[in-house]
DNA sequence: GATGAATGAGGATTCATTCAT
DNA sequence: AATGAATGAATCCTCATTCAT
């Protein structure tokens, strides 16, 4: 069961099924979920789901392990480029984040393994390898640069690069949770968070600041 | 059903099953929690449950709704203290973060309505009004007065005191996810944070610090 | 348990009880009757229905044996006066009938008969021994003596008083089904057949009835 | 759900399912009827009633709507029979009910009705609709032409064609309730009834009638 | 391979009955 | 005697999984 697949059409049925998957499981939690309905919302029979994944918890773990990669080799591209700027660096990264992950389907996979991850072990663990092991790395990489280029001043961020993270992290919850209740601006969230980390002078609110207009 | 409780025996009982409950919700979610597991652990039978709660959804709700408040108003004590500096008060409020929540079963609480939140509108508007909403506005004061005392050097913080927090709701994701497999130093980590905020001198790694050695 | 009441106030419960009972059996049916709602009914503790009825069936056959004799022995009364003739006697049984059950809460007990009867053959043996045997034995004593005088023309009646009680039968169940849905004249329904059982010339429709003109 | 069935082993199944519910239903009414019985009787699992039927109260209605029409369909067929007197129509009716009646199930199917009617108004309203209503329209032609041809002397019956029903509404609850206490010839009774309508000489008992041994 | 009808274990909920107060 | 909180067996219904077609 679960083999790999023989044909375009299989792969292409494969996929269907991961995407209904996580619309559902996003939807509903993995426990509350019903594979009837994603069966339906791949257009697939119920026993079809079978002859793709060996029961609810394989389809569960594979739709997770599928589409964490892409992002991450994104990033780690992004970071090869040797003369950026970090300031430059991690704005493109939050922007990225932004649109590749908030923008699309994949904010549902994170808000799943942060929901689900404590009964999954498999997951936090497939996770951290490969998503925030991999993360953090290139993070640290970044702002061991910026500390040499002066451009980050506080050097303990190399062991705490969740700190850089951090308000990703509190967009991804916050979008979920509270964004109809009390939208935030994002971006700007996420400008000012690179401020803050490059200790930039502050931007905002732009007219008012007494530092901005020192020589 | 689930009328205020007449007695001390009563009081206790629906505690012990809140308690209970926190448990069972915590380790396998809404719906995976069996009721038959909560009554176990809560010493009572299954039908028990339906004299304190009308059913499982009022028992999850009640459960999120009481243990919220206590943490929010021993914040708002502190910063009433009108000549704390910011950076000591935000290192309170993160250590009775730490201690409070991280340290107790509230963590718990607060992993579940990350969790389950987005299927319990209801219960998201309440934390909203009750814990974030309150949690935000409390840190803005304080954030105001950093930056009017020069402690805190950017403004635009007041905009986004989410910022603030973001590390503290890393710690508990991390904690919950990834701390058997990598462990942080959290309170290392928050105190990093503060000196982010305030802009103060990186002090790690404290050996081989620059500008430490400084005379 | 379930012993005779020692006093008066303890009658009177004991009556609240039953009373209550046959308003709830009666809406639900045995089975779906909850005993809860039968002791709030009678303003008393679930519990002290205990004191008073063994279980569910002891009371639901208490309260079928309760209400039963009464009429019964109206009727009983009523055919001792030997000069009346058959038809006015059968009106009257009618007229009892109609006002004495179908105007009261008896009705729901007589349907009670109807329905649980099946169920619980110490009802339906009750029944036969108390009412429906001594009811015939008395029908048959008012057919012979109307057959005797002429009144009755269909000796075979006498073999079959239940021919004569069937209407009323009709009557107890097509106003428990159908009478909102297409109401019928029950006390009009019941003349035409005591006119039916006498052979008495058509009454109705009145106005055109030529047997009626004659002289 | 409760699709029309897509194959003849479906539609047996679903006959199958409807027969052993009208078996438990009828043992031990709506609400103390066990799915679980009727699915063993049914020769199913439990699950597959769900796949026919939405819940039990859409079996029990499904169960009631199915089996009413035949009967009233035959006696309709009846009764166009233009030259046939209307005293052997009645005798063909009630043989009809005797034994397509209460000789089968269906007799079950209207103490059912009869029990559990007054808890489920849509299946009064439907049997009214559908079989009552249906059966009184039929009756009332039949009375207006034995009283046309003088058949049937009392021209009111043509108002309260219940009267002419009453006696089988008799035999289906004494059948019920008392026939092995008191075990009663119903084709002998009904015999009776139809002489009574038709106002014919007593037939019993043969011997010591005097009207029969007129010249 | 694909289907979807069938299965039956599992879980939420109810309610007759008990019993400590 | 009276109470009503507590009990837990009983029952409806769901849904992951299987398997005959």
């Amino acid at each position: 069961m679960a083999g790999k697949p023989r044909s375009a059409q299989q792969a292409a049925r494969r996929d269907e099924i991961l995407k209904a998957a996580l619309a559902e499981f996003a939807a509903h939690g993995f426990e509350a979920a019903r594979l009837d309905d994603v069966a339906k919302r791949a257009g697939v029979a119920k026993g079809t789901l079978y002859l793709y994944f060996a029961d609810k918890t394989a389809l569960f773990e594979e739709l997770v392990r599928t589409a964490a990669a892409p992002v991450i080799e994104r990033l780690a591209d992004l970071s090869e480029a040797p003369d950026v700027p970090a300031p430059l660096l991690l704005a493109t990264f939050f922007e990225v984040f932004r649109t590749q992950v908030l923008g699309t389907d994949r904010k549902l996979l994170l808000r799943l393994v942060l929901s689900e991850g404590p009964r999954f072990p498999e997951i936090a663990a497939f996770y951290h390898a490969n998503v925030v092991s991999r993360g953090m790395a290139l993070l640290r990489k970044v702002i061991a640069r910026g500390v040499a280029r002066g451009e980050i001043k506080n050097a303990a961020l190399e062991q705490y690069p969740q700190l850089v993270m951090a308000p990703a992290l509190v967009a991804l919850v916050w979008d979920g949770l509270f964004q109809t209740l009390e939208p935030i601006d994002i971006a700007e969230m996420l400008k000012t968070h690179i401020d803050l980390l490059t200790q930039s002078p502050t931007r905002y609110p732009p007219p008012t600041d007494p530092e901005r207009s020192l020589p």
